[in-house]
DNA sequence: GTCCTAGTATGACAGCTGTCATAGAATCCG
DNA sequence: CGGATTCTATGACAGCTGTCATACTAGGAC
């Protein structure tokens, strides 16, 4: 998750994601971002002109990109495959990032969702498609793994929702206890899906 | 959940809940509070010396104790006693509202980790109560219900993550489709974990 | 050289935030 | 009646917000 070598316009959407999943949508401000990305200040109104509501959507969406696309390396460095075993995975990197960085970041697609779902509607719908573009590709690696075609939507979505909610109750008691524990109980059930060998 | 007749101290808790659940804690302003309350905003200072950090804090703890006091009701007005319809009948309570009130809303002590966890410590650790506060009682039900002593409050720790993570992808989908999916997967591996007959 | 464009730099704006100081009403006690 | 307590009213404060207008610099095209 380090991100410098790049310009300076993805570093603010990179910062804009940082600082959206640590404070809230509406506790960071567009100087904060530029500063934070140590980008100049008279750049926001240039490479986003839609204003904060850009940004912050455009936070979302790599937000989204950037989960989906770790299901496929997940599913890739799998020692031996199993949905819990993805499942383990996904929350490992939670569990990870807590016990090192702290608990003071959660998921920054969910932070706009509890902002913005009311307030603004694009990012209402970023926050939306940010979802569904998690879920295709972990429905696509359950199938991979054995689990037939028509649940394996369903249960992207349930993990997605056990996953999202066990941060965010983390993070409330800074705690992997929720994490540890959703992990252990999902897996089982997870595993009972797979009807076929892949 | 409709609260006119008590002191202006409980409404001004009660429409604090209300905003903050709707547009998030650094959203939600002292001002709107006391206008939604119709409370009088020199009463304020008044019954929270502790400025905003108090009135949130204490929205928090009421929503914890709602919860709570909700998973009561419903395991007694369950048709037929079990995990997977006390869960559904949380669910429930979720995809009503969505359905008659709207997307507008999510749950307060959510909105109140993702936007204090890391800025308001005492805010932080009233979430943390909330939760607890709301699985102790879930995990007794399951107890009733026959789920083993042992495993009770790993499965509400799970019921609750799961539901909370659905209520955000509802919200970021307006679609109820993530609650009624988590409900109908849920529900048969929570009942599977029922050994004994109350 | 000029011209054009991409990107940057500032400063100002109105609007809102939470908080505080202070004064005022209402209500009950004795 | 006086007096104390509880609650309300109001105005001001510094600080921050997102946005905009405007001027500036760099770098290449030709």
């Amino acid at each position: 998750m380090a991100g410098s070598e790049r310009g300076p316009r993805e570093r603010m959407v990179f910062s804009a994601a940082q600082l959206i999943r640590r404070d809230g949508v509406a506790a960071t401000g567009m100087r904060e971002v530029a500063a934070h990305a140590r980008a100049p200040r008279g750049s926001l109104q240039y490479y986003f002109p839609g204003g904060k509501e850009q940004l912050v959507n455009e936070a979302v969406g790599w937000a989204g990109r950037y989960a989906a696309d770790r299901v496929g390396r997940f599913l890739a460095g799998l020692a031996e495959p199993a949905p819990s075993g993805l499942f383990a995975a996904m929350v490992g990197q939670w569990t990870d990032e807590f016990q090192t960085q702290g608990f003071g970041s959660g998921c920054p697609v969910a932070a706009a969702t509890v902002d913005c779902a009311d307030s603004a509607e694009s990012t209402r719908a970023a926050a939306g498609a940010a979802f569904a573009c998690w879920n295709a590709p972990l429905a696509r690696a359950l199938a991979e793994l054995g689990v037939p075609e028509q649940r394996t939507g369903s249960l992207a979505t349930l993990m997605i929702s056990a996953l999202e909610g066990a941060i965010l109750i983390a993070r409330a008691e800074r705690d992997i206890r929720a994490l540890t524990t959703v992990a252990r109980e999902l897996g089982p059930l997870l595993d009972g899906c797979v009807t076929e060998r892949a």
